[in-house]
DNA sequence: TCTGGGGTCCTAGGACCC
DNA sequence: TCTGGGGTCCTAGGACCC
């Protein structure tokens, strides 16, 4: 077989939920949930669930107090970051060490790797064990002619396994799957386009540009056909990542309800904002807050300021914001966002879902 | 059941300028 | 009195991902 480059896309397994029955071995083969402190009657969500909590029907985003009633048994763990980040820093270590690999890193627990190779497979099988070697940490793979392809093959070889998709068996594996299962189509979109009459991925790859681009705009329209078809970058960019920008966001148990209370909570919010901007050393350039009135309805506040390192200025800007909010209605507060100034050699690029142009 | 916390990117519409 | 056209910047908000 000829040598050819390809897109491999690697995708933890559990990843959460392993990392702790790593560090808890009495745990292997019990349902085990992880999730905000590790308190079922806090408010927070689900994180991950193990395969035996998924059988009561614990699923990730899932009200902790809910997953609790459902799985009375399981065991319900804190959120523990800086484990995970460990285990994840020595993942990607284990890819970049592998023969010709360029290591593309999307989150926690998956990355891209582009590879010339004759024999994808072989080298996806020597992948896992080595991963599974280095880190006790069992891997899937998805193999691709495009990201977008490679992202959407590991799901079918899931858990532990490697498939390969490719133009040649795209539409057999996905023509007639709903747009929803797109990576970046949601359920919004695929109801928007189901409006259009396009529900399936075959539906989308022929739709003409008119109507999308009408419901989209120019360039999401096109966009999105483009994922029905499959993608067409290839390119894995290894490039170091560049925040744009620092956010901060945190639930209260209970609503806020006085204008003292969330000015507090802002004033907190902005103190760790800032910490992570200090740590990351360039100059704030915008700043907003994100608010939720009972019952549930979301509101941004953003305001551009002006490059400053000074803190009252932006405790002072950001005070302005809280004097917007609707009075003698409780909020929750959810957190506060800073954007930063960009290098200048590094504002394009680094956008691994829209680079299949 | 009652909704995490960290991100990214896109679009519409208004303000402002020439 | 009535009102162009193009460009940029900013704000608000929507949507998606892990």
């Amino acid at each position: 077989m000829p040598v050819r480059p390809w897109v491999l896309h690697v995708d933890l397994d559990q990843f959460i939920a392993a990392v702790e029955v790593l560090r808890h071995p009495e745990l292997a083969g019990l349902p085990v949930i992880v999730g905000g402190r590790g308190d079922p009657t806090e408010r927070a969500v689900v994180s991950t669930a193990s395969y035996e909590a998924r059988e009561f029907g614990v699923g990730s985003g899932m009200p902790l107090r809910l997953a609790a009633r459902k799985a009375p048994d399981a065991v319900i763990l804190p959120v523990d970051a800086a484990a995970y980040n460990a285990a994840s820093a020595e993942v990607m270590e284990t890819l970049r060490a592998q023969p010709g690999a360029t290591v593309q890193v999307l989150g926690w627990d998956e990355a891209f790797v582009g590879v010339d190779a004759d024999d994808p497979e072989a080298y996806a099988r020597q992948l896992q064990r080595s991963v599974l070697e280095r880190t006790r940490l069992h891997c899937s793979v998805g193999i691709g002619d495009t990201l977008v392809r490679a992202k959407i093959a590991t799901g079918f070889g899931k858990p532990r396994g490697v498939f390969r998709l490719t133009a040649e068996n795209w539409f057999d594996v996905m023509g007639d799957r709903p747009t929803v299962e797109l990576w970046g189509i949601g359920a919004k979109v695929s109801k928007r386009l189901a409006g259009l009459g396009i529900h399936t991925v075959s539906d989308l790859a022929a739709a003409p540009d008119a109507p999308l681009q009408t419901e989209f705009g120019p360039r999401m329209g096109l966009w999105y056909r483009e994922l029905g078809r499959g993608g067409s970058s290839a390119i894995v960019d290894d490039t170091p990542w560049v925040a744009r920008g620092h956010s901060r966001e945190t639930t209260y148990q209970v609503d806020l309800a006085t204008r003292a209370e969330i000015e507090d909570a802002a004033r907190t919010l902005l103190d760790q904002v800032l910490e992570d901007v200090d740590a990351d050393g360039r100059p704030v350039v915008g700043l907003g807050l994100k608010v939720r009135y009972v019952p549930f309805t979301t509101k941004t506040f953003t305001k551009r300021i002006p490059e400053t390192r000074d803190r009252d200025t932006v405790v002072a800007k950001a005070m302005e914001l809280v004097a917007k909010i609707a009075p003698d209605r409780p909020v929750r507060l959810l957190g506060m966002r800073a954007e930063m100034a960009m290098p200048d050699d590094a504002r394009d690029g680094h956008t691994p879902t829209r680079s299949g142009w």
